[in-house]
DNA sequence: AGATTTATTCAACCACTGTTGAATAATGGA
DNA sequence: TCCATTATTCAACAGTGGTTGAATAAATCT
């Protein structure tokens, strides 16, 4: 103020460089996530972000390339472990039914705290946001395809109903299940006629047994080729 | 320009006051809705809404009290014709299955063409926005208990099965339906490996089909009270 | 016609946005 | 121990955000 700034003060030329240490990217993931997930895709600011993180907004330019590619790092973590974990449930031969079950346990693990930033994805989708969408396709289709090919298995086998349409199944199956998971949760809080105990076990057990009927052969053929 | 500005020249003194005349608040409500649907909550600006609607951001704050209350009353709008409709058919004494064809009648008009703006509206239920929740939490239970009612009098005919629970089967039955409605269409462009039809109608047939058979009573009483 | 109310626009405010370039502390290798 | 690389911070820029107060045209009323 009163010094008349000679030439080139800096204004203070010895606090810069690293005051917190390794700061691991997935951290700032982590941070992105949660964020993403309480304000949406535009009304997550990268400041609240690195608040959320414990470091300055500049440091995830260093870690990313901006705000979108944080949101695209973000979906690819979140599908490298669902997709192998269906495909591989395709390709074991359990009983349809056991397929199921197992699709929803890796589902469920997917879906985990997650309502919020699922929702912001769900958005982007439907919006077709420009940016997002090529990084969704992809793994979208995969789980589409490891989810047919179950139906598909089942329906040659005749355990499943012979009307069914298999790819058309898969989107019902998926659709519903984390539509259950999603909306449930949030909307039983606020319905006040509701039986006193958890809504989310009792829909979820509802509703497979519910999609099962709708789904299974009523006249299954032998459980193994039996003469 | 090269006038120096003599004291306080206001820049340009009688441009003010309407041009365009009458713009009624539905229009800004329209404008408002797809803007919303394109860019999120927070991602929609009050004056890409204006722009949309041709006129002024000024004139939003005139018309409503500010950005979330355009929203709010998005919603209200939607749902002031929803809810009735509902609400007569749960009180109509028609055939549950007829009921139910009714209800998917009305779900289709509420979500025509509207997929964006109901998946930012899933956005603010799931993360429980405080502005925004308050004004979503009665419409909801008033759709909610109009689909158990349905439910329950299903249940009380012995026409579906004794062992469901009307509320949540409303819960699946609603939300189910319109997650297809969103998801398939979004999604069916991007999957390869689908049959060359139009999704939608397809899917939409096979999940009522599949509904129907998972919830149907097996054994259906005499279908009117017979000696 | 004149006065009042209603509907609209303009210009500006400040807080906050995504992003970048330069400065610098910590780390690891020679 | 010195040096090069890596990881971090600071400060700033230019743009956009929601919102408001004053000005004013159009519509309505008397």
């Amino acid at each position: 103020m009163t010094r008349p700034s000679s030439s080139k003060p800096p204004v203070s030329p010895k606090t810069r460089g690293p005051k917190k240490i390794r700061m691991e990217p997935s951290i700032i993931l982590d941070a992105a996530q949660t964020v993403f997930a309480e304000e949406g895709m535009a009304g997550a600011s990268v400041r609240a972000i690195a608040r959320r993180a414990g470091c300055d907004p500049a440091l995830l330019y260093y870690h990313f390339e901006n705000k979108e590619q944080i949101f695209t790092a973000l979906l690819e973590r979140k599908f490298k472990v669902l997709v192998p974990r269906l495909q591989s449930v395709a390709q074991s031969r359990a009983s349809t039914r056991q397929k199921l079950d197992q699709i929803i346990e890796a589902l469920a693990e997917y879906v985990k705290d997650d309502a919020g930033f699922r929702a912001v994805v769900r958005g982007q989708i439907v919006q077709g946001a420009e940016s997002v969408t090529p990084h969704l396709v992809d793994p979208l289709r995969q789980v589409h395809e490891a989810l047919s090919d179950v139906f598909a298995q089942g329906l040659a086998s005749g355990e499943l109903r012979a009307d069914l349409q298999a790819p058309i199944v898969a989107f019902l199956f998926a659709g519903t299940y984390l539509e259950i998971q999603d909306l449930v949760p949030a909307l039983s809080p606020h319905m006040p006629h509701l039986p006193d105990q958890p809504m989310l076990p009792l829909a979820e057990r509802m509703w497979l047994d519910l999609f099962w009927r709708g789904i299974a052969n009523p006249e299954p053929p032998s459980r193994r080729p039996r003469s």
